[in-house]
DNA sequence: TGTTAGCACTCCTTTTGATTGAGTGCTAAC
DNA sequence: GTTAGCACTCAATCAAAAGGAGTGCTAACA
C-alpha cells in the first residue's frame, strides 16, 4: 500500500477492472477473475492483496468472507470522477436527437418529455424529466374561442409558450359570437403582457363594464382562465421507462421490485431526485447510492442534467438506475442531449432577436 | 350428483363457498375449510364428495392430488352469472363520483381518464380507460391566436369538444395582429362546421387568396391545423393503477410480475382488452381467464363497461385484475359509475336542447 | 339412500444435513 | 515485491427426511 492511502496506478487499474466487471455481471468479482480477464501481468494472489487494501481503504466491499468484491459508493465515485472512458458517439442517439430537434422548439414541457423518453430508451434506465415551476411569469396571449351556443374555450399562453385551455360551459344564456369577440378583446387587452399573479377574480367588475357581457357569462370564463394560469405555473414531472429497471437482475427479488414501484409513484420522492442538479449552472451531477443522505436510494444512482436556456434553468432530465449503472453511457447520453438542445436553443434565440429587430423596423 | 349434470342447490352453495374463500385467500380450498367456515350442516366428507363432483363437472380444479380445490373459469362464470351478492353502496365511491361530476361534462377524454382513476383507486385493480377514435367528425371551431412576433397558436375544437392546439413558429416574416385576425377569420369560415376529412393542405391557395396573408405564413399554420385534426381523431388509452396489481400475491413470482409489466405496456394488447365490451349497448361484459381465446390473459379477468351518451359509445372503462378478483365489488363499482355518468350526461343533454331552443328563438 | 367417521395414501412444503465450490487470508519460498 | 500453496469460510446447491394438508375410498349408520 502506498504510504499515504492514496491510490497508486496499479490499485486504480484493479479498482477499474472490478467495477467494470461488476457493472457488467452484477456478480461479486474475485481476484482470479480480475487476473484472468483483465490481463495485467499479475497473479491472483497479488491482486488479492491489492483488493484487500482497496477494501480497507473503503473502495470495495465484501458481501461475505468467501465472496468476491463489490464496489462501494466511494469506489464508484473515483471511477466516475477519474476513470470514465470517453464513449464513442452513439449514432442511434444522434439520430433520435436530430429528429427531436428538426422542428422548432416551442414548448419546453414537450421538449423535456420527449428528450427524457429518448434518454430512457437509449440507456434502458429510467429517465425523469422535470420542468421548473414558474413563480412569476407574463401572460403572452389570451383568447376566448366561441365553440357553440353553450361553450367557449378559454386559451392562455404563458411566457414560456406553455399553453393551457379549458372548455367552459355557459348555462342560462345563449352566447352570441360578437359578444365573445368583444369579451375576448377586453380580456386580451387586460391580461396580455401582464404578470400572471395580477389576474384575479376581483377584476370581474371591470371586465363586465368594459365588455358589456353579463356577469353570468364572464364569471365562469374568468374562473377558467385563472385555472389555466395556475396550471401554467406548475412544473411537470415525467417518468419515462420506469419498467426498464425491473428487467435488471437487481429486481429478481420481488421485494426490491415492489420497493422500486412505490418509489417511482411517489411524486415527492421523484422531485427530490430530479432536484439533484438544482442550482448547478452546467455540467452533470452524479449522485451515487445513498451519498446524499437517507432517502432510501442506497441501491440507486442518479445522474442529472439541467437545461439552461437564455441563462435560465427550464428544467432537468435525470437518469435513475442501479448503482452499478453504466455511467459512461448515461453521462455521455445526457451530455450529448444537453449540448444539442442548448445549442439549438441558442441558435433559435439569435434568429429570433434578429427577426424581431427586422420586424420592429419594418 | 343430480341426474342431468345440472347444479343443485347444495352444489351451488359449496361452489360459492369455495370461490369466495379462494378470492379472499388465494389458497386452494379444502373440504374441511368449507365445512368449518361456511357452516352448512354437512361433514367434510360429504362436501368432499360434492367437490369431487364439481371437479368432474368442470367447475373446480385441483392443482395436485393432495391439494384443495381452485375455481375454474367455468366455475367463476356461474358465480358471476348467478351468484353475485348485491353489494351495499360504497360511500367513498359515491363521494368520488359526486366530486367528479360536480362540474359540467365538457371533454369526454378527461372524464374517462378521471373516472378510470377513481375505479382503479376504489377496486385496487388496474383500470383501462379508452375513448373511441372518431372517424368522421365535424370541426366545431378553429382559431389562430397571436402569441408574439414569431409565434401563433392554432386551436382546433372537434365535435366532441376534444381540443387540440399547436404552437407554430413563423420564420422570416414578422406577424402583425390584424393579419392573424384576418387569417383566423378565413380559416374559421372555411373549416368550422365542416367534416374533418375535408381539410387538406390543398386548400392553401384558397386561404392565401381569401386572407391575403403570404404563403410562407399560411403553410406552417395549416400544417399545424391538420396535425391537430389528426390528434382529435385518435382514441386515447389511459392505464390507471397498473402498479396496484403487483401488490397481489399472484405476482410474488417475479416472472409473472414481469409478464404483467410487458402486458401493461403493450398498447395493442390493452386496446384489445378494452374492446371487450364493444358493440354492447348497455350492461357490463365480464371476461374470465382465457375465456376469449389465446391472448395471454389466462390468469386475468376483465370487466368492461361502455359509456353511451346520446346513443353513441364514447368510450369504455375496463378493470383488469386476477381471475380471482372481487367480482362483486368491481361490477358494482363499474355499474355505479356508468349509471351516474350516463344519467348526468342525459340531464345535461336535456338542458342543452332546452337552452338552444331558447337561444334560437331569441 | 344419503351421510359420515376412519384411514391409508398422495404429494407439496419445509427442514435438515451433507456437499460443492468460489474466493479469501496467510505463510513460506522465490 | 511477487507468487504458489494451502487451510479456511460461507453461500449455494442438492438430496433425503419429516410434516402436514387434503384427498379418495370403505364401511357403518340413520
Amino acid at each position: 500500500m502506498s504510504r499515504d492511502g492514496e491510490l497508486d496506478e496499479r490499485k486504480l487499474m484493479i479498482l477499474k477492472a472490478v467495477i467494470e466487471d461488476y457493472i457488467e455481471s452484477f456478480e461479486p468479482v474475485g481476484s482470479r477473475t480480475v487476473a484472468k480477464k483483465y490481463d495485467m501481468g499479475l497473479s491472483s494472489a497479488t491482486i488479492r492483496n491489492e483488493m484487500a487494501d482497496l477494501e480497507e481503504m473503503g473502495y470495495l466491499c465484501q458481501p461475505h468472507t468467501s465472496a468476491g468484491r463489490v464496489p462501494s459508493s466511494k469506489g464508484y465515485r473515483v471511477y466516475v470522477d477519474k476513470m470514465l472512458a470517453p464513449v464513442a458517439e452513439n449514432p442511434k442517439l444522434a439520430g433520435a436527437v436530430v429528429s427531436l430537434l428538426e422542428g422548432k422548439i416551442v414548448e419546453y414541457h414537450k421538449l423535456i418529455k420527449a428528450a427524457a423518453e429518448i434518454i430512457s430508451e437509449m440507456t434502458q434506465y429510467t429517465a425523469i424529466g422535470m420542468t421548473k415551476p414558474k413563480e412569476q411569469f407574463i401572460i403572452k396571449a389570451m383568447q376566448i374561442v366561441p365553440v357553440d351556443l353553450n361553450h367557449v374555450l378559454a386559451v392562455v399562453v404563458a411566457e414560456n409558450n406553455v399553453t393551457k385551455s379549458a372548455m367552459v360551459k355557459i348555462d342560462g344564456e345563449a352566447l352570441k359570437p360578437d359578444m365573445i369577440i368583444s369579451l375576448s378583446g377586453v380580456l386580451n387587452d387586460l391580461f396580455s403582457g401582464r404578470p400572471a399573479e395580477s389576474i384575479s377574480i376581483m377584476m370581474i367588475n371591470e371586465v363586465v363594464k368594459l365588455s358589456g357581457v353579463s356577469r353570468n357569462i364572464v364569471l365562469p370564463i374568468i374562473d377558467a382562465i385563472i385555472d389555466c394560469v395556475k396550471q401554467c405555473e406548475h412544473g411537470e414531472l415525467y417518468t419515462e421507462g420506469a419498467a426498464n429497471l425491473l428487467k435488471f437482475p437487481e429486481f429478481d427479488d420481488i421485494d426490491k421490485a415492489r420497493e422500486f414501484i412505490d418509489l417511482i409513484q411517489d411524486k415527492d420522492a421523484l422531485k427530490k431526485i430530479a432536484k439533484g442538479s438544482d442550482g448547478e449552472k452546467t455540467g452533470l451531477v452524479v449522485t451515487i447510492g445513498g451519498e446524499n443522505g437517507e432517502n432510501g436510494l442506497d441501491d440507486y444512482s442518479v445522474v442529472s442534467a439541467s437545461y439552461n436556456i437564455d441563462g435560465e434553468c427550464i428544467g432537468t432530465i435525470s437518469v435513475l438506475g442501479p448503482t452499478r449503472m453504466d455511467y459512461s453511457k448515461v453521462i455521455s447520453s445526457l451530455e450529448y442531449m444537453q449540448k444539442m438542445i442548448e445549442k439549438k436553443a441558442k441558435e433559435e434565440g439569435k434568429d429570433n432577436s434578429a427577426e424581431n429587430k427586422k420586424g420592429d423596423s419594418e
